[in-house]
DNA sequence: GTCTATACTGTGATAGAC
DNA sequence: GTCTATCACAGTATAGAC
């Protein structure tokens, strides 16, 4: 009993401790750039010298996993949310959805770089991390075959579409808007393409 | 005259180091990832020390940036080269162009990445080097203007969707045909939604 | 002009004392 | 669990030999 509630309170102590490694390190790597993240800026900026983060992470690529997960994670949850209140209208769905997507991606070049890009030389996000990931993928191929659209050519074709929009518009016009404002014109093309049933605009 | 010719023979053997520290640095990138490699080995495998790359590259940023301004050379010369050869119905035009980009793009990861993705920390390519790029789009804004593209919001996304499917490509299926396949669709629907005339297929 | 020797700084990572 | 000390390995700068 007693024994018990020593190991909670030291693993909630430890677990509090692996929330600001990462808190610190996601202010950091959205300062200075993803990849200029550095393990001693990380301790110093936590009070503790650069060694014993590897009590608590195993390697620096172990701080970027768990951080890859949490920024799926995050996404997933968002999805979720804006699930419930979902368009029925087939067009309108899509375009709900992909303005999700372009608008959290948009909103953090690092986090965008670290969930999509292989930025990082020689991470590759463990299978734990990379769950989340994978079922936003089944999630959204599932509300998009509820509308009809079940060839998963044209889903990966929608994936392309949005994904290359995000990415001209981080590359090009980072903070800007040029490419949001393309942003239905193109889902409206891919919905003609598919065949999905013109509505009420 | 005598002076002259020296001069030449040392500017052309000066001329062969640099070329021949460029095409070890384009192996060891295909070999070992573009991010991984390092002055040490390009040296040691021309047979030089590590400083002495110094004599010929102010930097390492310098040697991408070589390499950044040959791989777009290179797209530029193959673009122009297809050119005169490129079909006048608008359909099969923009179908060829972006199998060729597609697949020069597909054909080598590592100067993908370095020519369309910023995934080398701190590397930004000279003003030198990045002509060739912008030769080319500009080059493939006026080809598309031929065929009666004249909306920029339309260029983009055709880039984009060009461009996403081949970060699909390299991401998910490296060496494979999956999105390969998916192109001319996209390309159709791309063509359909900018209103270009149907044509003979 | 060209290359070498040496060294400086910063990085991720490890060993062992407390 | 955290520290000190240290390692191996980057990129890079400089001085000097040929």
């Amino acid at each position: 009993m007693l024994g018990e509630t020593t190991r909670d309170r030291k693993a909630e102590r430890r677990e509090a401790t692996r929330q600001e490694i990462l808190e610190v390190a996601w202010s950091l790597v959205r300062e200075h750039g993803l990849a200029q993240l550095t393990l001693r800026e990380v301790a110093t900026r936590i009070g503790m010298r650069p060694p014993s983060l590897y009590t608590h992470f195993a390697s620096k690529n172990a701080i970027y996993d768990a951080m890859f997960g949490s920024a799926w994670l995050e996404y997933e949850q968002l999805a979720a949310r804006a699930r419930v209140t979902l368009p029925a209208h087939p067009r309108a769905r899509v375009r709900t959805m992909a303005r999700n997507f372009f608008d959290f991606s948009v909103a953090d070049l690092a986090r965008y770089q670290l969930m999509n890009q292989r930025t990082i030389p020689g991470f590759e996000p463990s299978e734990h991390a990379f769950a989340p990931s994978v079922r936003v993928v089944r999630q959204t191929v599932e509300l998009l075959g509820e509308i009809g659209v079940t060839d998963r050519g044209d889903v990966e074709i929608l994936f392309a579409l949005i994904g290359g929009l995000v990415d001209q518009q981080l590359a090009n016009d980072p903070g800007g808007d040029s490419r949001s404002r393309l942003l239905d014109r193109a889902v409206t093309m891919w919905a003609d393409g598919v065949g999905l049933p013109p509505g009420p605009e």
